[in-house]
DNA sequence: CTGGGTGCAAAGTATTTGCATGAAC
DNA sequence: GTTCATGCAAATACTTTGCACCCAG
């Protein structure tokens, strides 16, 4: 509880119950949503809105504290900001898992000639789990 | 035209003139959005109603005939399916374009233990255009 | 104390569905 | 002629906003 405390501090974030118990979900899940993150907290603070969530995820995505991932045939999740990673998603089951790759390579086949300059690379496996494939 | 009722008939989706403007969008813009084709469409086709584009996305999707984008920041986009690529997202513009590249490599990083077996790898490279960067 | 956060209700936007009519094959 | 698509309206889902009240700093 005290390293999100600090954590939104760092961030100039006014800390509420309410942001601790939408950190405290990120961190242990690792990608959540929106309805996932609501239903969860509401189960033991009723007094939660919804758009308290939206609000929150909102300020807590300006800060960069946070990042969206919008994955195809899934709603959006949210996941703290860290050091860059790309994610495995399970077509069967849903999960989503960290991997760190490097991904600098892919960049030096980018056509020299479309003068596009890279900021960010993001990655996505689809596939099958360890646990779906057995 | 012709080519696009080809297109149709292959894949066993009954030809309409709605259709044939919504895949001709695509084909022309590359990467579009439901509002987009909705609202192009409309100005020479008033009768066109924004649940058939809908529908219509839906069945071609069902189909594989078309490809959904997500793309933190914009709407989502559809594309006709074609060969594997990858797209440069200018994070000034908004432009999306297509590059081919070889992801075979990146998948080797994956760890062997994860047990994860990738069936489609996505690429997303966010940055700045030719254009915007001058 | 003061500013910003919360919860509620309402508005706004996005997407889906049911059904009668009409077009494709 | 039969099947399936279209358009409309209504329903549902998702997200944002305004405002009165309350809590963190």
């Amino acid at each position: 509880m005290q390293k999100y405390m600090t954590l939104l501090k760092e961030h100039q974030i006014k800390i509420t119950p309410q942001r601790l118990a939408i950190i405290e979900l990120m961190d242990r899940y690792g990608h959540i949503s929106v309805r996932d993150i609501y239903e969860k907290i509401k189960a033991t603070f009723p007094s939660l809105s919804l758009a308290t969530v939206y609000k929150n995820i909102n300020a807590m995505m300006d800060s960069d504290f946070i990042k969206e991932l919008k994955i195809v045939g899934q709603d959006n999740k949210y996941e703290l900001a860290k050091e860059r990673h790309s994610h495995l998603i399970c077509q069967k089951c849903g999960m989503i898992e960290d991997v760190h790759i490097d991904t600098q390579g892919l960049q030096k086949s980018i056509p020299v000639e479309s003068g596009f300059r890279v900021a960010e690379t993001s990655v996505q496996f689809f596939g099958t789990c360890k646990q779906c494939a057995s």
